[in-house]
DNA sequence: CGGCCAATGCAATTTACGTCA
DNA sequence: TATGACGTAAATTGCATTGGC
């Protein structure tokens, strides 16, 4: 166990005469000779060990929530910065009638909460961007279906009027055979008929407070480990995509 | 430059409180 | 009123990272 964790200084427990048992693989403490778990209730404390700076206003013996008003000044607090610095923290402290310590943990548990809630936001904006791009790719790929069929129809009518047999690999107008028509051509959008607008993403990647990746790979949101929170996402949302391309494109090389 | 140590952060988990049926 | 289930805040644990020596 690491006693930077404990809201209470080991040496005020050895001072009390409390001693980690060096049997006990850490699971109970030593006082006085006698073992006791080592889990102490946060306020059950021998009354030696309780801090005189430390007064909340509450007996000791109680794991108490904090005060409207003290979670009031923490939340303020967590507003401007949402970590602290050591003099900060003391500084807080003292002024909540709180030990550092907690006021360490209750940052550490809000930061826990933000980035909770941030992924559930960035979840549900991915979700309707990616509705959005749906319904698009949706309405391209009708108007694609459209397009084609009229294709169609006017090369035979103009093949039929020539005098020329319909069978045969399938040409445009300007005789380009339609099978021909590379994946590339179509998946690049390029002609500038591309409806998808991916601005909304790109929005939401770029606005700042966010777990979804950047496009450099970065998160502002978070810490480095969360670059992968979403990336599944994208590659699951990309594989469907191109799953999805590639059946347009194999019915409308074969059709 | 690599090893050690202390400080700090985070994820996962546990503990305990408050609420509600 | 008691009580058990449940949600959540407070706290603990273990590990990773960082910076100073």
């Amino acid at each position: 166990m690491d006693s930077r964790h404990l809201l209470f200084d080991p040496s005020a427990y050895h001072q009390a005469g409390m001693l980690r048992s060096p049997l006990s693989r850490g699971s109970t403490w030593m006082m006085r000779g006698e073992e006791i778990p080592r889990r102490l209730p946060f306020f059950g404390l021998p009354e030696e060990l309780y801090d005189d700076e430390f007064d909340d206003g509450h007996s000791p013996g109680k794991k108490r929530r904090l005060t409207p008003e003290q979670v009031y000044l923490l939340e303020e607090t967590f507003e401007a910065e949402n970590k602290l610095k050591p003099e900060r923290k003391s500084e807080l402290a003292k002024k909540l009638g709180l030990q550092p310590r907690q006021v360490a943990v209750w940052f550490q548990n809000r930061r826990a909460r933000w980035k909770t809630k941030q992924l559930e936001r960035d979840f549900d904006l991915l979700k309707a961007s990616y509705n959005t791009l749906r319904s698009n790719y949706d309405s391209i790929l009708k108007e694609n279906n459209n397009l084609k069929s009229e294709v169609l129809s006017l090369t035979e009518k103009l093949q039929r009027s020539n005098g020329l047999p319909t069978a045969g690999p399938k040409m445009d107008l300007l005789g380009v055979d339609v099978g021909l028509i590379s994946a590339q051509q179509l998946s690049s959008g390029g002609g500038g008929s591309a409806v998808v607008n991916e601005s909304n993403l790109s929005n939401l990647v770029n606005s700042g407070d966010s777990y979804l990746p950047n496009h450099d790979g970065s998160c502002r949101g978070g810490d480095d480990h969360s670059q992968s929170y979403f990336s599944d996402v994208f590659l699951a949302a990309e594989q469907q995509h191109q799953e999805d391309q590639e059946e347009a494109l194999g019915w409308w090389v074969w059709s």
